[in-house]
DNA sequence: GCCGTTTTCGGCCCGACTGTTTTCAGTCG
């Protein structure tokens, strides 16, 4: 069983325990130890062996065992046992907005209800609203609830949640009564996925009710979920939740800290106050002991932005990219985050494609787009001949790209193209070009664009051939379009990191907002392996170029430094790095 | 169940909003 299988196990094992009414301690140690298994980089079935399991943090004597059987054995008695008797449909059940543990537990042994539709099937004949704690307005909640989890689906992606969030966010931020605000959460994380928008703004008292109605009636929003004085909760008609907060300026970092998260980050934070006598919320430090009730905590430690924050706590300056709570407290305390890539450090991408494959702009026009971007140069990388349904270069093509791009460097004065292409891996692991093409590029992107049905196995063996291959340079997109179902494939990206290293070659972060590959825990894991990273857009027009931005907000996560991406190079540097000279 | 700069026992982050309640539990973030 891979590490991926156990991480949700145990995340179900926690699930379970707070269905059952156990210790909620007891289920967050099991939450926790399932964050700790998705995050870990090196092999967990090597880990068991050696007991090197124990070691991590949030595994201890039972957690372990737990592991140590689904690896050997592929099953847990501990987990049969919890799962017994609670039907896949009651798990199910948590996902609607507002029916936690304690409700589903009430619905599922009082109604024997088991499933989202006999859940719905209840609530509509009037069941509910009979049963203990249970009302009218609580069953029509839950139906909204269904439904809202019909239409919506589970996350969004990065991209999507941008543009919806801005649009409500322009409209708030522009009104006289605000301050100062913000778009917090997991997007001002820039995470790939979105769960929700976090709204946070400062503003005089007398002001909030206006604001709020501003807010709740804004053009963007489908329903009202909660509407108070501070917090509102609104659905877009995006189909995303959006959250809004308004504090007093003075409680303002801790209230943006506290809702750009991450959930574990903030829980490290407050233990980490708590060892200094305070307490910390979302308004401020307080005296522990005084914190009861709000506007009478004795306050303690003003701050006026998030950098003081940190530093009352004897730590470096956090960005929001970084807090996981995966090792960045810690680093910060010993001065030790990284440098973090920007937008600005970019001074080209590779793997961009032209009318001569499936782009749509020229080549010059291309060119242009990148030196309007600022950019010193861009690599080239149209599709090989047997992507025919990307319009797949002949031969004969590919020599009169290079001589268009021979002629467009004569004229582009401290610009540069790259020749290079974007070959197909074929099913077999073997490359779409024959070697004499391939050494006529000045680097090649692999990719697959085939046989998506691979199993992870089959898939990992074909890349690492072609990876192997003497004039490969970049391994391209490597899980396809990972959010589109259409044509992504699995893949043991451990085992493409370690021969990435072992051959020299770099890996992509396909920048394309539908093509967050890379998880930035294996950015991290390669960064330690010495495996250079290039940030590419895969643009296919003009405008695609720019969405490099949300591949730097990938890196930015994975504890990446300038030396280790490509795109951060200079000319001269990359021309070097290609052999070029 | 996990963990330890005061601890091997006794903590484990903290507050807003809702609905069902007559003072609070459940849920969410």
């Amino acid at each position: 069983m891979d590490k991926k299988a156990i991480a949700e196990i145990l995340d179900e094992m926690g699930t379970l325990l707070e269905l059952q009414g156990a210790n909620p301690f007891k289920s967050r140690a099991f939450h926790n130890a399932s964050r700790a298994v998705e995050g870990l980089t090196s092999d967990i079935a090597g880990l068991v062996e050696s007991g090197g399991i124990r070691e991590i943090d949030g595994i201890g004597e039972k957690i372990a065992l737990v592991i140590s059987d689904l690896v050997q054995q592929g099953e847990s008695k501990d987990y049969d046992e919890l799962r017994k008797g609670i039907p896949d449909g009651v798990l199910e059940m948590l996902r609607v907005q507002g029916l936690g543990p304690k409700k589903v537990k009430v619905l599922y042994e009082k109604l024997k209800i088991k499933s989202l539709a006999e859940l719905e099937a209840a609530a509509k004949s009037d069941k509910l609203s009979a049963v203990e704690g249970f009302g009218e307005k609580t069953q029509e909640n839950i139906l909204k609830g269904i439904q809202a989890l019909r239409a919506r689906g589970e996350k969004t992606i990065y991209p999507k949640a941008v543009s919806a969030a801005e649009r409500v966010f322009k409209d708030v931020i522009t009104r006289k009564e605000v301050i100062r605000g913000e778009i917090a959460g997991s997007l001002r994380r820039k995470k790939e996925v979105i769960g929700d928008i976090d709204i946070v703004v400062s503003a005089k008292e007398s002001a909030r009710s206006a604001l709020m109605d501003a807010f709740t009636s804004h053009f963007d929003v489908e329903t009202v979920i909660a509407k108070g004085d501070t917090k509102s909760s609104v659905v877009l008609k995006a189909g995303i939740n959006c959250d809004m907060r308004i504090v007093d300026d003075s409680e303002y970092p801790f209230t943006l800290n506290y809702f750009t998260g991450s959930k574990e980050h903030n829980i490290e934070m407050r233990s980490r106050a708590k060892k200094y006598g305070w307490s910390l919320n979302e308004y401020g430090f307080s005296e522990l002991g005084t914190e009861e009730k709000r506007g009478k905590a004795k306050r303690i430690v003003r701050c006026k932005d998030e950098p003081d924050i940190y530093k009352a706590l004897e730590l470096d300056y956090i960005p929001p990219e970084l807090r996981e709570n995966t090792g960045e407290i810690e680093a910060a305390e010993e001065e030790g985050l990284p440098r973090l890539v920007e937008y600005n450090d970019i001074r080209g991408t590779f793997h961009c494609h032209t009318k001569y494959s499936d782009g749509v702009n020229t080549l010059e026009e291309m060119a242009d787009g990148a030196r309007k971007l600022g950019w010193e140069y861009l690599g080239i990388g149209d599709h090989s001949k047997v992507a025919a349904y990307a319009g797949g270069l002949s031969e004969e093509k590919v020599k009169r790209q290079f001589k268009e791009i021979d002629e467009l460097n004569a004229r582009l004065k401290g610009f540069r193209l790259f020749k290079g292409t974007e070959c197909d891996i074929l099913p077999n692991g073997e490359l779409d070009w024959p070697d004499k093409v391939l050494s006529s590029f000045e680097y090649v992107v692999v990719s697959i664009h085939s046989s998506f049905k691979m199993t992870e196995a089959e898939m990992t063996k074909r890349i690492i051939k072609a990876l192997k291959t003497k004039y490969v340079t970049m391994l391209g997109h490597p899980t396809g379009r990972l959010l589109l179902s259409r044509d992504a494939y699995p893949l043991d990206m451990i085992q493409v990191i370690n021969a990435a290293a072992d051959y020299g070659k770099i890996i992509e972060i396909n920048a394309h907002p539908l093509r967050l590959d890379l998880d930035w825990r294996l950015c991290k894991y390669a960064a330690e392996k010495g495996v250079m990273i290039a940030i590419n857009p895969d643009a296919h027009n003009i405008e695609g170029l720019d969405d490099v931005r949300f591949g730097v907000g990938t890196a930015r996560k994975g504890w990446l430094e300038k030396k280790d991406i490509l795109n951060t190079k200079p000319l001269s540097g990359v021309l070097k790095y290609f052999n070029i000279h």
